[in-house]
Parts: structure tokens; sequence; C-alpha cells
DNA sequence: TTCGAATCATTCAAGCTGCAAATATTTGGT
DNA sequence: ACCAAATATTTGCAGCTTGAATGATTCGAA
């Protein structure tokens, strides 16, 4: 069964729609959860992808947003004493995050309430490693 | 084969961060393709869901987003002779949106300008049958 | 080695976004 | 018909995000 261009540009359409619905609604479950940490919803996806030391661009990445954005929102997450901006081991124009033990302690928790209820729990493990197989593909093409 | 929970639990974050990461590359090439119009993102997202005459409320639906939202963005519209807020035939609360004939053309061209390249190409249509399918169910569940 | 190009981070301006509150209108139960 | 609850939109505010410009540092080729 082919498909018309026609109705396949429709359905390309459709298609960016549900992923910015899915993601809008993840956003807005991370946002929920943060709120009861007293986090915002970015400070709260910058916490989560702190799984390591890092640099500023590595974080940027690890968040889909620009340098300058991580710099913002690290700016807030150091005033409150959960991360701290260490000098790079070998490179004088980076900086080093590393989560100070409370901030530790935080993500810790933010973890578990995030992982609780997620938006992505109407799938089963299975659909879920499909959806994964796809996104990546989807990201990773060139 | 099953899955330890806690492995389970950061498949699912690592899915989240994918889904966020497609979104953001769409987003991206929306403010791309919607600069060449003069239009911002939002505007041009916007513009891409008025497919019909709608309410403000519809529009944000389409839109993933809060309504006031929608208002912020539609002035924005309404200021370039795009689109204008009509009273709503049946209810008296609410606007009945339209395009002008200038707002139909230039939607129009930004539709061929979203279609050419999508981020969501790097996936064959049957991929994207099934895409759709799993993002439906992540969605629609509650 | 040296210099130009690339990279890391930051700052600033402009625009986007969600949330809570306010207004106007409609709806449903009595 | 009446009124409380629900709904549609808007406003104001606080916070988020991008893109361009800047300064510091590193990299690589001549």
């Amino acid at each position: 069964m082919t498909t018309s261009p026609e109705s396949q540009v429709i359905a390309e359409r459709q298609l960016c729609g549900l992923v910015n619905g899915l993601a809008q609604r993840i956003a807005e479950h991370v946002r929920e959860r943060a709120a009861t940490l007293g986090l915002t919803a970015s400070q709260a996806t910058a916490l989560r992808e702190m799984s390591g030391p890092m640099t500023m661009r590595e974080l940027a990445e690890r968040m889909s947003c620009e340098p300058s954005n991580t710099t913002f929102v690290v700016d807030k997450l150091e005033k409150q004493r959960l991360v701290e901006r260490h000098p790079h081991p070998t490179d004088r124009r980076a900086k080093h995050l590393v989560l100070t033990a409370e901030g530790t302690a935080l993500r810790e928790r933010l973890l578990e309430l995030l992982a609780v209820d997620s938006p992505l729990s109407g799938l089963t493990p299975e659909d879920q490693r499909v959806l994964h197989g796809l996104l990546e593909q989807a990201v990773t093409r060139r």
C-alpha cells in the first residue's frame, strides 16, 4: 500500500503535532513534580541530567537547549547551593559542574518523583523500546 | 524477557529526553522556515494549525499551549492582518478566528516550506505510521 | 612558533510561556 | 426564572529561551 505525496505531507504534519503534544505533557509532568521540591521545570531538567560532573555545553546538549540558557539555569541552581562551577581540569575555557551533597540528595528525590506515574506509562515496556528506536532514528538521521 | 523496575525507570527517562530532543528539533525547523516569512516560531505554529475558523481555546489545544498564550500570539498575527477575531456565531464569550486572504496565502507558503526536508524525513512512511500509533496511545492514555 | 579559526562560557535584548486573577457569558439544576 | 458552577478570553507577572555580540582560551596549519 502506498500513500500519495500529499497525504504523506499531512501525516508528517500531524506527527509533528503529536511529538510536540507529548513533549508538552512531559514538561508539564516535570513542572508539577519539580514544584513540590521548590524547583522550576528547567531547574529540575538540569538537575535530572546532571548524572555526573560535566561542562556547560554538555549539560546544554543533554537538555536540548542553547548554552546561554544553561548559564541562566545553572546560575539559579548555584544560588540554591545545589551545584558548583569548578575550573575544568584540562580546559581553562570550560567549567566543571558538580553537584553539592544537597544537590545530589535533591536529585535523588526528584528522580523518585518523576518516575511515579510518568506520561509514558501508557505504553508497555516493549512499546517503549520500539518508540525509543524510532525516535533515535529520527533524531540521528542526517 | 522482562526488565527490572530499575532499568525500566532509566529507559523511561531516556525516552523523555528523546521526545524532548525531537520536539526541539521540530521547533527549530519551524523557527528557521518561519523566519524566511518574517514570522516567529509560535506565530508560524498558530498559522499552521489554523486549517479553518476556530475559537481561541481550540487553537490553544491544537498548539498544545495555554489559552493565554494564544491571546499573545493571535494579537501579533492580528497586527499583521493575517487573522481576524470575529464574534462567535453562537457563543458570545468566544471569538471566531478567521484567516484573512493574506493569512491564507501566507499559510500556503508556510506549509510548503515546512514540508521540505522535515525533521521526520529520516523515517519511512511505514515507520511514521508506527510512531504515530505509539504517540497517540501515549498521549491518549489516562 | 605563530596567527587565524574554532570552541567555551557569559551577557543582553527580545520574544515565548504558564499560572493566577478578573471579566463576560453560558449552562444546568431547582 | 434564578443562581451557582462551568467555560471563554484576557491581563499581569514571573520565569524560560534563543540569537547575537563579547572575551577568554585552545587548536591546527603554515
